[in-house]
DNA sequence: CTTGACCTTGTAGGTAGTACAGGGTTTAAA
DNA sequence: TTTAAACCCTGTACTACCTACAAGGTCAAG
């Protein structure tokens, strides 16, 4: 067992968050608060860099900080009833990241559908159909969802 | 010519946003600031109602207030190179989304990929399978750009 | 002993709004 | 006519997820 400690600066190397960014996990509580030397500078252990690993991996996976402050209260808690909230939580978020999906799948396609449009007629007097078909009243959106 | 204004409540009705919301834009430069009554009423035309209008349709498609008011702009201005900026904001706009499409497939198919391990096995005595593959060194990400 | 690199705190900025406080006005009903 | 609801005005603070800076203290190297 190792008893090193950290500096901010040198946990932020270490790990590629920003010293920054560390703060602010402490602030909003996704990460634990490391005891003080005495001349005030903070002191982080393996166990915060361990955590801020599984914060990045998270936020790969495109877990927002509440998600992942829930991820780990669940793993520091006791292990009964883990699994299932785990299981949950992720497959919520799975159909959150298809509904996403689905939304710039929609846009991607119509955008497509006016660039083209522009496409061949570069020549005409008349205005920039792409504009012309965002002012157009008569649109063809596929919208049935809200979009951000 | 109809020369009808409304009120800041009456074009949030005619148009959908929120009041607030045509306030805000009015603040950051997407709406024009309107004629004022005697009480200092916002007295909103028909110009106005289009431009909301053009603002959600752009909004629909993904485009950042930053994008809207480039493409405003374009519109207001003269008529030469007006196509050719806005094909240009639009192709970008595209490969944008394809970019956040390609991303998000990504983090599906690796939550897919780490949910499946929790189906099987439920009733091991070891951790849960997701939160271990969080916390390990080892992960299976095709990461190669940044994430968000 | 001084310079520069680190650490501390608090605060402001960005995006795209939402929400509310505290005041004035208009409209509709009693 | 009076009063209450419903609107309007302004400024400000809040959300998520940080980033960046200012003003000061500390530490290690030359």
């Amino acid at each position: 067992m190792s008893l090193a400690t950290f500096t901010r600066g040198k946990i932020a190397k270490l790990t590629g968050c920003s010293a920054e960014t560390i703060r602010y996990y402490e602030r909003i509580g996704l990460l634990p608060e490391p005891l003080r030397s005495d001349n005030g500078y903070r002191r982080y252990t393996h166990d915060h860099v361990s955590r801020l690993h599984f914060i990045q991996r998270a936020k790969q996976l495109g877990f927002s900080n509440d998600d992942i402050r829930e991820l780990l209260s669940i793993s520091d808690g006791p292990d009964t009833r883990t699994r299932a909230e785990v299981k949950d939580l992720t497959e919520n978020h799975i159909a959150l990241i298809q509904h996403r999906i689905d939304e710039l799948g929609r846009m991607e396609k119509t955008l497509r559908q006016i660039a083209e449009q522009c496409d061949g007629a570069n020549e005409g007097p008349d205005h920039c159909p792409i504009l012309r078909s965002l002012f157009d009243e008569t649109i063809l959106f596929d919208s049935d969802d809200t979009v951000r």
